[in-house]
DNA sequence: TTCGGTAGTTGAAGCGCTTCGACAAGGACC
DNA sequence: GGTCCTTGTCGAAGCGCTTCAACTACCGAA
């Protein structure tokens, strides 16, 4: 019995015949043989480790981050690699250092900015990247994201539709637009392209992740604009906030204003009143990233833009304009 | 210029004249040479990664979660180790896989409950391990975590100080308890013995992080227990809204009721009113789980539990009893 | 019957490092 | 001047796999 048949019959890259094929996996099974991680990745030049670049950053909404991380995860476990969690404040050198000494096979790269340094970078590197957000130039590069602009449109028409004709959007901090982060901008144009198209009035306004924040926020919005009678809420973790800031000022959901959000469905659905949303799919992003990932491992699959597409559900937040 | 020359000046193991040493460095740095990982690890028998084990599981809160592995990782990085992410839900089998095959050298293990199948697994292991949390059994074992015991403990004697007699703990979800997480049954022990010693009543009771559940769950508690002028919170997501609903019910923090909060420190302040707090350490449990590890991994350091000492920080959020 | 082809198996080469033992050169000491 | 030790360098072995080329055995076609 040699040793590379053993490994034909762990790998399958050889026929074998079933008796053989028997001993080995019985073998195998009674010794709890398991291969050496190194010394495969050494001979075989693939180290079955794709890497996660997770941003530690002003701004973000960590539980949704957790939730791609653990879409990444458990869909690389699915194709029998194993992830190298990185943070994004080792930049490009984190990047070069784990590609350029073969530790891992491919790059996950969260939180793109329009003009991110790393995406030069990542032309270069002689292994394919998929990146969770789209950059100003996507030239060469595979990229996932949901369609945000046409997220903020759906919004925006629902509202409309229902006869809204003055509705804000409560955005993200205002860090995440400073660093031109690619979600927050497109949200943005969607939501005035839409606005406009629809003949009414939208305001955009960031907003910081306190109650204080949402406080100050709203009232300021709602003292300039008095005829709002519809939000678009982007910024997941004041949801809860502003729900209570409303019901101090006295505005009843969704009679006296309707709220629409763009998140997770499993938040929308826990609010009371339960909140239209468009959904974030976080889970159904990081699997397709990776499964577009294991594709250019072994098939050398072209780069290419995905937008997963807005789906927008109606519930009890939202209603005809009072 | 042997290849071992230059593993020898890139390892410091042996003694190189600064000549060789000078030529070697300059000749890697404008090749931009990295020594490749799955080689260094066959042949030295160390990969360099060490394995993190992330819960995903019913009520544990991910931000806190995602402070210990960002804190994991930054250590990890400090002493030249990357970090392998697991899920939880592969279990034992997830633990012995990376092990086995050697793609880790050593293992962090979060959210230990009190007769956690994998620990019996992770004292067989040839390979160091750090939990985070603490079993029923922590013979040969090195673990580390908040003391808990000594934090409800202080969190009641700053209460019983400030003239209550009758507080409350507002838990963890009860699934938490159900599958005897450590931490939780600490503080709960700790919680009851502190109100015992003080001769005064402590009310402990579980509670699920939804807005609905903090509005019933402290209905029923004001409700049984009309005399209640303190409550100890544990879980942190309910901490907005077990204030909301303290507004609701008239009860104004601190004049009618105070509050002590087991939290992160930025948690504590951001509320309004700032929350009277024992801080959650999470940057030092991560990074001392990794210091630990690094220690183990070249010399052989016994085992033994560590715990974190409990610090308590008044705010605005406890005064005395009405 | 002979020949080409296919399926199954094998030994050997080699992946890119680390580490061991050997060895040369030089200094200290008697 | 010879011996011993130290310091710096090197070649070779080997880490545990994968993969290639080669070989055997057997089958069907000519």
């Amino acid at each position: 019995m040699a040793a590379s048949t053993v490994s034909y019959v762990l790998s399958g890259k050889r026929s074998i015949s079933s008796a053989t094929r028997d001993r080995v996996q019985e073998a195998v099974r009674v010794l709890g043989y398991r291969p050496n991680a190194s010394a495969r990745a050494l001979a075989s030049n693939r180290s079955n480790v794709i890497a996660l670049v997770i941003p530690l950053r002003a701004g973000m909404h960590v539980p949704v981050l957790m939730q791609f991380a653990t879409a990444v995860v458990t869909t690389a476990r699915r194709f029998d690699h194993d992830v190298l969690l990185l943070t994004a404040d080792e930049g490009r050198s984190g990047l070069e250092r784990v590609s350029q000494s073969a530790l891992v096979d491919a790059l996950v790269v969260m939180d793109v900015e329009l003009h991110d340094e790393r995406v030069p970078l990542l032309r270069e590197l002689p292994m394919p990247s998929v990146l969770i957000g789209i950059p100003a130039d996507t030239e060469g590069l595979t990229c996932i994201d949901l369609d945000f602009f046409a997220a903020a449109e759906q919004c925006v028409d629902h509202l409309a539709d229902l006869g809204h004709h003055e509705i804000a959007l409560l955005g993200t901090p205002s860090a995440v637009y400073e660093r031109q982060t690619g979600f927050a901008a497109r949200t943005v144009a969607g939501f005035q392209a839409a606005a406009e198209r629809r003949g009414i009035a939208g305001i955009e306004t960031p907003c910081e992740s306190t109650f204080e924040a949402v406080l100050e926020t709203v009232g300021d919005l709602l003292r300039e604009h008095p005829g709002i009678t519809g939000v678009v809420i982007q910024n997941e973790p004041i949801i809860g906030p502003l729900l209570d800031v409303l019901r101090r000022l006295g505005r009843r959901v969704p009679e006296d204003m309707s709220l629409m959000a763009i998140c997770a469905d499993d938040v929308a659905v826990r609010q009371v009143p339960q909140l239209s949303s468009v959904t974030l799919p976080a889970d159904e992003i990081g699997q397709q990233a990776v499964e577009t990932l294991i594709a250019k491992l072994d098939s050398d699959l072209g780069p290419g833009v995905t937008l997963m597409p807005a789906q927008l559900t109606a519930r009890a937040s939202t209603s005809t304009a009072p």
